[in-house]
Order: C-alpha cells, then structure tokens, then sequence
DNA sequence: CACCATGTTCCTTG
DNA sequence: CCAAGGAACATGGT
C-alpha cells in the first residue's frame, strides 16, 4: 500500500488511535524488518514508551514517543510494497505475516507485512536525502525544473527519484504524466517550462484526489477483510470499495484498454526495470 | 515453470 | 563525489 497518498491516509487514521497509548510488550516475529537498528535496542527503547504524534514523511511514517525514562524518541516506519499497521482486539488471531506486534493493553497495534520489504527503525537517515514534499506550497516549478535540468534520463523514471520529489511511486507517476499529457519517455532535461508546470499541478492533483479519496474509505482491515478499499491490489476487483478505487486510476494496469480521452489503446513499456502505462496518442513529445 | 507486483538499498561501472 | 543501471530482498497471484 505504498504510496504517498495511502501513507497520509493512514497516518491520519493512526494518529487519534496511537495518542497516549502506552507500549506494554513487544514482539519481534521477522527481526528483518527491524533495520539497520539492532532488535534489542529498538524493544529496549519501545517498551513502556507512550505515543504522541504519528506524521508522514515522503513514504515514511514518523511516530513520535516518550520513552519510559522521559524522553522523546522518534521511530520510522516504512510499508514496503506490501506493508500495512493497525490495531487489532488483543483476542484476535495474529495475520501469517504478522511482523512486528506491539502490545497497547486492549489492543494490539500490528505491522504486517507479506514481503518484509517494509520496516521499523530508530535510524532518521533515510529520511535525511529525501526531496521535496510534493504537496508543499513552496513545491512548483521553481523547485522542480532544477532538479530536472541536467538529467538525460526518461522523466518516469525520473518521478521515482526520491531526491527529486519524495513520496511518487510506480502508480502515480504513470497516472501524473497521463494527466500532463507528457510521455513517459522523454528525458527529462527536454521538457519545456510550461511541461514543468503542467508536471507540477498534475502530481498534486493526482495526490490530493487520492488522499481525498481515501479519507473517505473507513479501515477496518484487521477483522477478515482482505482489502479495505484504499489500497491497490493488482487486477482484483470484487470488492466493491477496491473497484471504485481503480476506476480512479486512468492509464496504470489498463493496457490494451481505450484512453478516457481519445480511446486510443493505452500501452505498456518497462523503464528502469518496472511498467509504465501511457497514451501513445495524449501522450506525446 | 514462467512472469508479474504499490519500494528501497546496495553494488558496480562510468 | 555523482549519475545510472541492475540485482537483491521475499512472498504470493495468475
């Protein structure tokens, strides 16, 4: 559930739910996605620790503690591809990929993560070279175009540069060229001023619809749900909640289908090792 | 068996 | 030091 707007959205979801609430005991399932702080010392610093805020940096989620001792600490949380956290009655059956449980007295807080790309850590280092928050009022062109300026390389490829621009990943890149009418493929130091601020309002429109959305959708994963309507889940659609949310998105995993626009088949091409979606015909130069 | 999947990090090469 | 490309990580769906 990976990208900028489904971090936010669970970020506010978290937030109320985590305030005060004291860590009791925590169970490490899959010491990998502790990293690259040792286990021991992240318990060490969790247990009887008490939670303030939950915030969002990029793709990372950003608690802020007080540890038992007083002090204030700061976890990162990351979801990986396949990544999720809740809270869940402490009587309810532990998911297979339940990765890290964090007892808070009624309840248990899980991350859960089926690939174990995701992680928890104590490190702030992966958050200190991250770009831009695109839905930052001081973020447009002045800020953009800079970045864009001396690279030779696709501007899909170059939306997933963390350093550019924090928080784009795979779907909305496609979805944000689509809606900028520009194609995947043209290196980025090619682009014209005004294809820059066209780039720009479309990622924050695209981000803003997404969280928007979301924000509508209520989470309740933990109790047999398999989705809960927010999160893109490949080609699977028979839940209803999961429909309305792909049929928000207008160029990624529809190839061979029409463009809204134009109905030109929409095309798939592998950049950097992953797929991008676009309109042959919108798309161009 | 094959290929695909919302992401980052690490290693190599230039 | 930087830019760019590719493999690795791990599991499951089709």
């Amino acid at each position: 559930m990976p990208e900028l707007p489904e971090v936010e959205v669970l970020v506010r979801h978290l937030d109320p739910l985590l305030k005060n609430r004291t860590v009791q005991k925590v169970t490490v399932r899959r010491e990998r996605v502790i990293r690259p702080t040792p286990v021991a010392r992240l318990k060490r610093k969790l247990k009887g620790a008490t939670f303030n805020r939950v915030s969002r940096r990029a793709k990372f989620l950003l608690f802020n503690l007080t540890s038992l001792s007083g002090g204030p600490f700061s976890m990162l949380g990351h979801l990986g591809m396949s990544g999720r956290m809740y809270l869940q009655p402490k009587s309810a059956p532990l998911a297979k990929h339940a990765a890290v449980v964090l007892d808070l007295g009624s309840d248990n807080f899980v991350f859960e993560d089926t690939r174990y790309f995701g992680r928890f850590t104590l490190s702030l280092s992966p958050v200190e070279g991250l770009g831009p928050e695109p839905l930052d009022p001081s973020f447009c062109a002045e800020q953009f175009a800079p970045g864009l300026a001396r690279s030779a390389q696709a501007i899909k490829v170059k939306l997933l540069d963390q350093k550019l621009v924090a928080g784009i990943g795979n779907i909305y890149a496609s979805e944000a060229l689509f809606r900028a009418r520009i194609s995947p493929k043209k290196s980025a130091r090619r682009l014209k001023g005004e294809q820059v601020t066209a780039l720009c309002g479309a990622i924050q429109q695209v981000l803003e619809e997404a969280i928007a959305f979301g924000s509508t959708v209520p989470l309740n994963f933990p109790s047999g749900e398999r989705t809960d309507g927010l999160f893109y889940y490949g080609t699977q659609s028979s839940a209803q909640e999961s429909r309305s949310y792909e049929e928000r998105l207008l160029v990624y995993d529809r190839e061979g289908q029409r463009c809204a626009n134009c109905s030109t088949p929409i095309r798939r091409i592998i950049q950097a090792a992953r797929s991008t979606f676009f309109c042959p015909n919108c798309q161009r130069g």
